[in-house]
DNA sequence: ATTTACTACTTTGCTATACATGGTAATTAT
DNA sequence: ATAATTACCATGTATAGCAAAGTAGTAAAT
């Protein structure tokens, strides 16, 4: 929440979770390519760190989901510091998707582009690796 | 909707429309401050053109809330081709809310960048597309 | 004059995401 | 025991975007 005087109040908090929608999904493939497989309380660690807060409320349902779309899957080890864990890592349905995602998201990066400037962005790129 | 082979089926159409949401609206405010003004079917034109697909039942709404919140004015103007037009503008508040939303977006980008390559980008920018 | 076509604005019902909140279960320390 | 910590899960709410259908103004064709 962002108050600019006393008539205008900003409420940029629900702006940004707005935003956020759907890319979270691709944040947490993105995550999981990396490190090969990660626990959730691991993967909300990495999302902090990177500014992007996501409570535990938001994550597990999004874990099941992609379980259950086939993007994911799971197995449970010990731990010797509280209850088992469950070691998520990507699928090969979740791989290909990701590389989707990482399309879809060039392309809205480039799209907002194009509506700041009114361009085309198709010769002199460099916004984004198109040439992945 | 992208078939891969037999059993893996993506559905990146919603994928897509997941990812936009919330920077939809940021797209609006981006438009109208380059344009000045505008009436709905020309804000859909422009979005179509930057390969953001809206229909009328999506942006008919987004324009009233935008204008209930305080961020948008328009006037009524009469037309030779048909019924009149609502010429959108931005307010006062319009206008700082999208320099919030500017903000948002810039640090969404980083965010994405970091999750992606695991670096810190607050010098050397780039805003993305390293060497993947 | 009526119908048809085009344009522009509006409304309703649906789905999906994220969040707030509270609950369950396993391990360890006291 | 029991409290603290860690980790996983479930329910209800708010809201964005979409599909689909409706309303209304203008102009051209019949």
């Amino acid at each position: 929440m962002k108050i600019i005087d006393d008539n205008i109040i900003i409420n940029s908090d629900n702006i940004k979770s707005q935003m956020r929608k759907g890319i979270l999904e691709y944040c947490i493939l993105s995550i999981l390519e990396r490190n090969g497989e990660a626990y959730a309380s691991a993967i909300i660690s990495e999302l902090k760190d990177a500014k992007m807060i996501v409570v535990e409320g938001t994550l597990y349902p999004l874990l099941t989901r992609q379980k259950n779309q086939g993007l994911l899957k799971y197995r449970w080890e010990e731990s010797k510091q509280g209850p088992p864990r469950k070691y998520y890592s990507l699928t090969e349905k979740g791989k290909l998707t990701l590389k989707e995602l990482d399309n879809v998201w060039n392309d809205i990066v480039i799209t907002i582009n194009k509506i700041k400037t009114n361009e085309n962005y198709f010769n002199n790129v460099k916004i984004h690796c198109d040439d992945m």
